[in-house]
DNA sequence: AGCCCGGATGTGAACGCTAACGTCAGCCCC
DNA sequence: GGGGCTGACGTTAGCGTTCACATCCGGGCT
């Protein structure tokens, strides 16, 4: 497809056709696995194209076919676990049967948003994922026009798209729960961005693990996932918290450090709960207990939601939730009082 | 591109023409700002195409013009680091001209690798970044076939391949003369990979400044990259070590647990530097003194060589290096003794 | 034997675009 | 005033596939 320098140009259906000895329509019923095309007829057909060394031109095929098999993937440019690891999962998920082309904005505003849009499907994607974790993201793809099947991941309902995402909200419940059962009073809560979708499930599900168990319900300390935000907020952490359940691992590794610096020890007196179990997670000081995803899941699901809505036409798709897991490590424990 | 559910093709070239009034072909030169066309008929053409909301057929275009505007980007699925931010950096370098397609590889191994190329090829990309941190990655891309540019990123020097990348070297042995200059009498070093090109780099730079100050040279400890390699790794540090040069921040996380659980004090009993300034190193315990590298740069610079070759056909091209720069934290300082 | 049917192949026409011409004014200039 | 030039278009011919249809041939049936 690249312009050739050597000034001969690749080899033809016709040119296959011709060294085979037959027409460049059988040719192409034996690359695309026709039946009705005989087993000796097909061996000298392939032996043409082995020597020939021929690939089929995909932007011809493309232009009759109108299938392009090219999935696009806008995410945020950032480094945070969560996303990076949904891209390569979705990746991973789709790489037998189309092509990912990928966006990373530096925001998700509306605007960059629609117009990364607009640049996939004019490229001619099939379909778009898009790893938007704030409102603003979730927000602009309302505007986007009908016709382009798309599947929001790793973020929070929103009416009218399908999404698929970690169980937010179990994960956080589960984590408060595991908590409380330990003997704490009750859990603090450091938070992600107020307009991060994720974080605003964690949050509920927090708050409804407290509530089940009739627990006071602590302000909440809103963060911005960054282990900086995290050491402010859990600099601000005063007596008597025991029990601190973090937006994600990354704050967590903050208030670790915070806590730390004032002398207070993990978990004898204060016990802290991330999120994510990224791989550093195990080489904390402590160790973290923290909540696991499963990205690799996600983004198979969100591979089948995709499908799914650009063959079913553009009916709105399911939100598909997928489990996280409590794995618990040294963080955590009973309070000392 | 997507097959329309809705049974109504989207309007084409002749569409528009007819509705300004002129052939397809003015249409084309409004398309592609030929000049010699009027103002007032090109005005005609883009009312007509605003109205229709038409919107070239990339495929066709590709078909007559050759041209993908496709670059492939093929990455083993890791969430370290430098990869990723690569990944980025070079997506936002190139977004402004090319498509950028991803394969993440599961390994580097030269079937998987060959396997990737080609199937970039099948679908006409017109040029390959191959962010490969291995030998067994570097050493298959010399059984491409020639034809397509291809560019390796973050990875070492190789006779054959153009590769842009951060110069380790440097890095590595202006964090170690840092590191003697506080007078410590040796540094040591935790390695990546002994496979990993950019590990022996970093070695190759530690040991010449080492003998460049008559220091003694101790041997490598070589990691994985991983927290969990560095913990071990650092478990094994004995003294009389005062200095340790870790191949990555992640390592250098291991290695700080590592010395916590021994009693060592970081920086008054060992100090540690790392390589290359995740976000999360100054959250560390403590905060980490690391090598950090403008991966941003490397993306621009990978994408100039990848276009250089794209366009100088197939030859040769250099090797380019961007200048990592220390970052003083305080996780090393003098010696105590 | 005549007929029909279906498997195996070839032929022509799209698909939607750009490149290479052809055409037809209008203009300049000797 | 006619030849040549240039600007502003239109016409035709591909680009390399796949699709729809035509063709041919052998075999089973009546």
């Amino acid at each position: 497809m690249a312009p050739q320098p050597d000034g001969k140009r690749p080899p033809v259906m016709a040119d296959v056709a011709r060294l085979a000895g037959v027409s460049h329509q059988t040719v192409s019923r034996v690359l695309n696995d026709h039946p009705n095309v005989r087993a000796h007829t097909r061996d000298r057909v392939l032996a043409a194209i082995r020597e020939l060394a021929y690939r089929p031109n995909a932007a011809a095929r493309t232009l009759v076919t109108r299938r392009t098999h090219t999935l696009g993937v806008i995410s945020v440019d950032t480094m945070l676990y969560g996303p990076t690891s949904m891209l390569y999962g979705f990746e991973r998920a789709a790489h037998d049967a189309y092509f990912v082309s990928i966006a990373s904005l530096p925001a998700l505003d509306r605007r960059s948003m629609l117009g990364a849009v607009d640049r996939f499907v004019g490229q001619g994607v099939e379909g778009i994922i898009v790893i938007a974790t704030h409102d603003s993201g979730v927000a602009a793809l309302a505007h986007v026009p009908p016709g382009v099947p798309i599947v929001a991941l790793g973020c929070g309902t929103h009416a009218s798209i399908s999404s698929v995402a970690v169980d937010n909200e179990e994960g956080a419940a589960s984590a408060t729960r595991y908590l409380l059962g330990l003997g704490h009073k009750t859990v603090h809560h450091i938070a992600g961005p107020a307009s991060n979708l994720d974080a605003k499930e964690r949050v509920a599900g927090w708050r409804k693990a407290l509530r089940a168990a009739g627990a006071p319900e602590p302000a909440v300390l809103a963060g911005d996932w960054s282990a900086a935000s995290g050491y402010e907020l859990g600099g601000q952490l005063r007596q008597p918290v025991t029990a601190v359940l973090c937006g994600n691992d990354t704050m967590a590794l903050g208030v670790l450090r915070a806590l730390a610096e004032r002398g207070l020890r993990v978990p004898d007196d204060v016990s802290v709960v991330g999120f994510d179990d990224i791989p550093e997670a195990s080489y904390y000081t402590p160790p973290l207990t923290t909540v696991r995803q499963d990205f690799g899941e996600v983004g198979k699901q969100a591979l089948n939601v995709l499908v799914e809505r650009m063959t079913d036409g553009v009916a709105a798709g399911p939100k598909v939730r997928v489990s996280p897991e409590l794995v618990t490590r040294q963080s955590a424990a009973a309070p000392r009082g």
